[in-house]
Order: C-alpha cells, then structure tokens, then sequence
DNA sequence: CGATCCGTTGAGGTGCGTCAACGGGAGTGG
DNA sequence: CCACTCCCGTTGACGCACCTCAACGGATCG
C-alpha cells in the first residue's frame, strides 16, 4: 500500500476537472458543499483538487501531519488506527458524502486507505479553515457532520463492547443497507465492497469468526450469499432483532 | 436513579448563581467559554442556568428531545447506551470543562448520570444555537471539541475492539492521570471516582474481569491500591508499555 | 502452471464471562 | 450499642464464545 503522490494527484485532477466541477457534481447534496451559495462555491471551487485513485492506497497515515482534509465522492475508504504489534482497529468506513478529516488537530489521528476505487476532493486544510472564518454557513455543516460521527462512534462502542459476534455482523449488514439506500441504490441484496479481514478488524473480531458467522446465518435462512461480493438479507425483520440482541 | 427535576434545578441555579457568574468562573479557561469577548461572555450570562446535584442522577435519557446542553465545571458525568437486554456500554466520562451534548440531532444520542457530586452550566438549546449563529467564535470552538472528541472515540474503539483486559485497565489508569493532570491536580496516586461496575461497562468488560486485573497489576507490582479510591502508579512506564501492549 | 491471496472449515486452546460465595462498610432501626 | 440489610469489591470454580493454528479450494495473475 505505497502513500499516494500527491503531484501525480495533483495533476490528475487538473486533468479530470473541468471549469466548475462542483457546479455540476451529482454528490453535492450529500457532501460539504450542499447547500452553498453560488459564491462560497466558487470559492471552494479555488481551492479543491480532484482525483481518482485505486483500490488499497493509502490516503495518509496517522500522526502525519494533517495538511489535506478530503471528500469522499466516490468510492470507499476505511479509516483505522494500529497498535505496535500490528493489531488493528478499523474506525470507519466513508462513502460518497463523507468527510476525510474531522478527527484531527495537527496531526492526522488515524490512517486512511482506500477499499475500492475511489473519487476524492482534496482541499488543503490552511485554505479551507480561512473558508470556515468566512462562511459560518460550511462551520456549521461541518459541525453538523461531525456530530453526525460522534452519534455513529457512539454506536460503534456499544457494538463493540457490548454485542456478540452474531448482533455485530447483523448491525453491520444493516449499516451497509442504510448506505446503499442514501445513495439510492437499492439495499437488498447489499453489496458488500470490502474483504472479511476488513469486516473483522471494524467489529473486533477475527476472519475466521466473520466467515463462521456468516456461514450460520445462511443456513439460518437468515441471509444468502450471492456472487459478487453481495449478500442477500432474507429475512429482514430477523436481522434488525439480531442486531440487537432479541 | 430518577430524572432531575429541572424546575429545582433551575431554582438552585439562581439561588447559587451571582449577577456574572461566567466572568469569575474558575474553570473557564478549560470549557466552551473560554477567549469569549466580554460582549460575548455576556450575552452567554443571560441564558445559563448553574445547578449542582447529587451523585447518581439521570440529567438527561437517550431518545429523549434535546432541550437543553450543559457544560460539566465540577464532578463527574458518564455517558452510556443500552441494549433491550440491559447490557450497557459507558461511551465516555465527563469532567471538568466538558460539554454534554456534542453528539445529537433533535434527540439525544445517549443517556448522562452524574457520578460525583457534579455541577451544571445548563444552556437551552435554541438559544445557544443562535447565539452560535452570532458568534463563529462559540461555533469554532464547539467544532474544535467535537474534533477533540472524535479523536478520543477513535481511541476508545481501539481499546474496545483491540485490546485485552490489561491493556484496557493501563489505558484507562492513564487516561484518569491525564485527567487529573489537566486539572492541575496531582496524577499519581490518581483519584478513581467511578465503581468496577462503572469501569466494566466503560472497558467492555465484567466488574469480576476489572477486579481480578486490578489484583494482578498489584501483585505484580505494577500499582497499588489505596484507600480513599486512589491507585498508585508504581511503575508509570511499565503502565504505559503495557497499556500498548509492548 | 506455480504463486499468491482470499474465503471457508475444522480442531483445539484460552481469556474472559457466568455463577456463586464471602467480607467489609454504610445506612437504618431498635 | 447491636442487629440487620444492602451494596460493593474480591475471589474461586467452571463454561463457553471466540481466538489460534492449520489445511484446503477457488480465483487471479504473471
């Protein structure tokens, strides 16, 4: 997973971009950017580059400072934090909307890589924090957000201290249809874009558990797995009670 | 635990409360309140309420309609969240200088009981979101500290995905000393105001697994229980290694 | 066609949960 | 003052959900 270079990023979005690439972006309802005036998007048009990467790139690295914020427009990226002996946790999946950068100070607090090929709006963090002085309005979207994440942490902490291998897989099923229904694709069967060892290291549990999980719920008849990388959920009311442990 | 009775608080509030409470607040320069302008500090006066109360008690529910949002300037406050089944996960404790209420939308996203003795600044919400609107300076620096928080769920997932009993138990004995520290109190022995049960549920753990892995950490010299609920930290960097687990 | 990666499955081990008992401190009432 | 209860922290015995280690098949790729 060799670090971007952020030139031939650079030079690509240069490339890819048109006059006003926000103007006409398809996911601006959903990122940042919803709800500008004409004006402050032009002036977030100035500073913004961007890029399109592949799969299993890193983004940036944790305690790395922290000089690009990005949004997400196409694509998937995990966000995760490592211990010393390789143990990892993956804090969060973002997908097309999201915002790449709300944790941090200086210094990035977590690594960033992308899952699948993905789209990125990249804005350097001094410009964009002089927007922020200037229109309150993008302050407050960005808080918005960020409240937002801090809701879904929360979430995530129960999950993980508190739910068995069976609830986690469940909520995480769900999870991935709630996306697919904000994008508007339809959320059933789900897609699921990220490999077993992803799925285990974002709910704290091994491959092996994910895969033996799965295997249960199938033939359960709670779910189907289909080509793909997609997933059946059969009997839909039977997860949400899972999820949660009834 | 019953709900507080808000019109009491609102009582006591006044009764303890001087004409310009927020400009001798001792504990300002660590809260939401801090580098207002006068004008601003002011305007913040007239819509706080200041209450004190017990330990124990409910000061707001998950689910419930966010009315108001408070700032913690003595004592301590958990968060949690439930499962139906009563299993519970503490997603933080708050301390001095803290503000309750980052994460929500219209309802709150958890439950928050006081676990010390605790006193309240009490802001409504409608009013401290236009006064958000007047001042980017308040918004600026609520987004700071939500930043802040999501940077330590980061960390707390870390710990609730990753990390074994001892390596969770070291964490947290670090996380209290670097409480105390930032309130200028001495870290070591460090003050432990929360119950195994409490510390159980912060971890992802059983108040048997918390208690058996204090006991450990005592025979191996690593710390020393105290009364009073203190422990020392007899080894510091060993606790730090350890919290890693190197 | 070997090499590598990924997902699955099996066998066995273990860290932590469950259940239970006990002691000390605090509050309560006689 | 004691007796009683309740709550909390600790300790022990035991079980199990999940981890570890290992093997295997299919897909992809040079």
């Amino acid at each position: 997973m060799p670090p971007i270079d952020m030139a031939r990023v650079r030079d690509k979005g240069v490339a890819t971009g048109d006059a006003n690439p926000c103007g006409a972006c398809p996911v601006r309802p959903l990122s940042v950017c919803a709800a500008l005036e004409p004006e402050e998007l032009r002036r977030l048009v100035d500073i913004v580059q961007t890029s399109r990467i592949q799969s299993s790139q890193t983004i940036f690295s944790e305690g790395e400072l922290a000089e690009n914020l990005f949004n997400v427009t196409a694509g998937t990226v995990k966000l995760y934090k490592l211990l010393p002996d390789g143990r990892r946790q993956i804090t969060g999946f973002l997908v097309v909307g999201d915002f790449l950068g709300l944790a941090m100070n200086e210094s990035y607090a977590y690594s960033a890589e992308s899952v699948t090929v993905t789209s990125l709006c990249r804005f350097p963090r001094r410009k964009l924090e002089s927007l922020l002085d200037e229109f309150p309005r993008l302050q407050r979207r960005l808080f918005s957000m960020a409240s937002n994440e801090l809701a879904a942490a929360q979430d995530q902490m129960l999950l993980l201290g508190r739910k068995t291998a069976r609830e986690k897989i469940c909520s995480f099923l769900l999870m991935l249809a709630r996306w697919a229904a904000r994008r508007g694709h339809k959320d059933n069967p789900v897609h699921v874009p990220m490999s077993r060892a992803d799925i285990a290291d974002y709910l704290g549990l091994t491959t092996e558990t994910v895969s033996r999980t799965f295997t249960q719920l199938k033939i359960s008849g709670a779910i189907s797995l289909q080509d793909g990388n997609r997933i059946l959920l059969v009997d839909h009311a039977q997860i949400v009670d899972m999820a949660e442990g009834l």
